[in-house]
DNA sequence: ATTTATGCAAATCCTTTGCAAATCT
DNA sequence: AGATTTGCAAAGGATTTGCATAAAT
């Protein structure tokens, strides 16, 4: 059955925890001390991280808070679709990074050091609107990924490997 | 030891087959029957493609070509090297592209058919260089890929579920 | 004759899943 | 109580790897 709610119906004044909760509410999902402490652990940190390190953080937590691997995997699952977390592929792992309360970006990703530099860029969102109604395309996001090396990492000789080119 | 290749010494009028020759050679790899039938193939279609669906393709070539799938991820590799090939990684699989000889170019992406739309944006490698000079970063190349639904998909009810958000 | 590449199957990595027990509402 | 969620371990899918054999230089 599908579920009433809808992007517009945010409340940007919850914090993620509440935000979450009511998310599960409106879908009827249950509000258990595993997704309770999930959250929290997620967004006490900005950086991005995959869901390895993320059970990693949570195995270090209180003992009494401990979470499975399944569960931070499913838990980080329904971050995504409820809209607190936004998540990509980079050539070997997926990261996650927030995305609730936090303004849209895009990344620098530096080949070396596996750095993520944000930037905003307004124009580019009118590239791609622009674009899109060239070809008829009902977008709903994008991903703009620029590659290459970081300002610490130039001042070594930068590698050649095209292996690392597709992120 | 490091190859003495360079991407300026690309002769452009070779075919891929021989500029993957040209490539194998000038790192002392070996010009095997594996990998020309593998170039070949891969260069006797333009579509996007995955490895799996490769070595289908190659297993219905003549008895006496078939390759195995190691040797398919291999030479693939190694065409990614070669700057023949272009790679992207999807929300499931890893899908390959033409790039030798082929204008560059970024993606839409339809979320429901899982079809990728060419388009060619100058105005993004400015917004991109732009970027790039204010953090004192050395781009080599970056990825644009737009997500969405496609002309055709869109006369049906689109799907709303965050999880393929992210490709 | 050497050295590199291939093919096979086993191994790996990351993620998902089945199911009984534990936890919510 | 009744339904959902968890944790465990096993299953999965995609890709990589070790090693003996085959092929290229």
């Amino acid at each position: 059955m599908a579920s009433t709610f809808e992007l517009s119906d945010v409340n940007v004044s919850l914090t993620p925890l509440e935000r979450f909760e009511e998310f599960l509410q409106s879908r009827g999902m249950r509000i258990t001390k595993p997704r309770r402490v999930i959250v929290t652990e997620v967004f006490s940190r900005h950086e991005h991280f995959d869901a390895e390190e993320l059970l990693i953080r949570m195995q270090q937590v209180a003992s009494d808070a401990k979470v499975s691997r399944a569960t931070v995997y499913r838990t980080l699952s329904e971050l995504v679709n409820a809209g607190l977390l936004r998540q990509m592929t980079l050539s070997t792992r997926t990261v996650y990074e927030h995305d609730y309360g936090y303004p849209q970006h895009d990344h620098l990703y530096c080949q070396k050091c596996e750095k993520l530099i944000e930037f905003h860029s307004p124009e580019l969102n009118e590239i791609r609107d622009a674009v899109a109604k060239k070809h008829n395309f009902n977008v709903t996001g994008h991903r703009f990924l620029v590659t290459g090396l970081c300002e610490d990492c130039r001042r070594r000789p930068p590698r050649r490997d095209r292996r690392l080119d597709h992120v």
